[in-house]
DNA sequence: GAACTTCATAACGATCTGTTATACTGACAG
DNA sequence: CTGTCAGTATAACAGATCGTTATGAAGTTC
């Protein structure tokens, strides 16, 4: 006995709503189809599915069973449907994103907490990588957004590029480094300090590198390496190590009070912080609401690095 | 956006099986059929719902939620094929049987548990009266079943009558009782104990009545009366009382060791244990099972009624 | 018992389904 | 690189089914 799941559905709506006319209604359609469904039913069954001649309608016990299970196929195709209205305005699917790691655990796993705030049945699966795995990535299309600081003559045939924040790196301390107390530290001073170097293969490591020989480094003090950023703080908490940050993730971490900003520039360098997409990419509602959320977010993170900077510049 | 919700459970095989061919043949439908169901179900959507190229068939993040909501209607679609197939043998289904209260107690109980041994998707509902009550019940389709004595002049217009144990009372009483210790009762004695009597409008009321006029007394003594069939039996084991019952039912209560029979003929009431039903009653297998296990239970009493008496006489 | 509601049936056009036949595409081997 | 192979998409067609309107039948209510 194969049934056409429709008729089912079809007799979950007479007997929840007591009547044919009434289920047709809810369905949307004409008292005389869902009639004729009911019928050619009970032939197929061949055992009567409710009691004839009574209103309201009553399901017989078998005709109440069956209408239970098509009731959960109305609902499954409920949600099915509802399922697309969300996913086609991007309140619905996975986003699969992929970055470099000081930037996603500073910046973007907090903003991602914040987009689901307005979309919270969307899926964010994270990865990390640096610039040619999160390339490799997107082309074979294991994620679906990579952020990550560009070089400016990086080429990537086929993607899109969304700057959304300078590069711009700091000297990171304790805030009870010594160097905070000079009132104005000398780049020759920072030799005097182990350093800390970021992961291997990450841009920083490389800025670092022309950092400490422009100061006149004959050879480059490492005293730690390869940390997440959660260690390099943690490393950075609990001694006078100095290291290279990009400016925003110190910034994020303003409030924790625990590390900060040597007060001395250093060369920028030809990168930016960039949204990577493939230009082929399958359109998904998801991931243009959250692109489009990471890009504000940042534009707002500029605005305030700008007020807190001058703030700090008026409030000398 | 409405599906049609085969549409869903062909994308819900096909993700299963992890192709077009594979999950047409788990349909039983030809490859083209589910093939164009899949075309049709992107173009609707707007957004695709298998990575193009990829063997095996790799759904998309939206093509997967939406297959699982197929996959709950194929489910529920393959439960409903199933709840018929067993209904239809009877191995689903309610049975609403009615009876007189101490046959209900005594000896349906019972069965009911072993039928359900071997149907355990059978839902019972029992529910208590005598003749009148059931054959209202049974006309007006409140229960399926009555299983009562009958007079043999009652006449029953639409309904069916099978008789299932000759009509046979015996006098009650407890196993320590004085009485089980003369040798051969006589009917005078009887009424030197007080009685119990059947509830109103239970036959055994009347057989009472007649028993006690038959044997010579002037007025009938009743110490008890009203209690189902576990009150008669807690007051039999704490007193020398008398009471009329059917003879299956103390017969059924043997194991217990707690009341027997009073080796004491008393008239044969003209009536008889019966299944009842409607001539016109709609056809359930499940009551047809029910009712043909009753009939070989009661056909098992009654030959373990005769084995136990010729046992007895033997053992004499 | 009359008015009203609800359900069943009939007839019909449009759609959709499932089929076979066939062309196309990606995967794999030599 | 190319031929083979398995799997998938497309085309065309016959038949079933759906949903509709119109109408008759049955039941409920006052």
């Amino acid at each position: 006995m194969k049934f056409d799941e429709r008729h089912l559905i079809q007799l979950a709506a007479v007997v929840k709503t007591g009547g044919v006319t009434e289920g047709a209604a809810l369905l949307g359609l004409a008292q005389p189809a869902v009639s004729r469904t009911l019928s050619m039913l009970e032939k197929r069954v061949g055992e009567p599915l409710f009691v004839r001649g009574r209103r309201p309608l009553q399901p017989t016990p078998l005709g109440l069973s069956l209408a239970e299970h098509g009731l959960v196929m109305l609902a499954a195709s409920r949600k099915a449907s509802d399922l697309v209205e969300s996913f086609r305005v991007g309140k619905s699917g996975v986003v699969r994103i992929g970055g470099t790691p000081f930037f996603m655990d500073a910046l973007i796993a907090g903003l991602c907490a914040e987009f689901q705030a307005s979309h919270p049945d969307v899926r964010i699966d994270q990865s990390y990588g640096y610039f040619p795995d999160l390339r490799a990535a997107l082309k074979a299309d294991q994620i679906d957004l990579a952020i990550c600081p560009i070089d400016i003559l990086d080429e990537g045939s086929g993607l899109e590029f969304q700057q959304i924040l300078p590069g711009r790196n700091v000297v990171a301390c304790r805030v009870t480094h010594p160097l905070l107390l000079k009132r104005r530290p000398q780049p020759s001073h920072l030799l005097d300090y182990p350093w800390i170097a970021p992961p291997p293969g990450s841009p920083l490591l490389a800025d670092l590198r022309a950092l400490l020989l422009s100061f006149g480094a004959t050879e480059i003090k490492i005293r730690y390496s390869g940390g997440s950023l959660m260690s390099v703080i943690n490393y950075l908490k609990a001694a006078d190590a100095l290291t290279i940050m990009p400016h925003s993730v110190v910034f994020a971490q303003r409030k924790e009070k625990t590390i900060t900003a040597l007060p001395i520039t250093i060369p920028h360098p030809e990168r930016a912080l960039a949204i990577l997409t493939r230009v082929d990419a399958p359109h998904s509602p998801a991931v243009d609401q959250f692109a489009e959320f990471v890009r504000s977010g940042f534009q707002n993170l500029r605005h305030l690095i700008k007020r807190h900077e001058e703030s700090v510049i008026w409030g000398l």
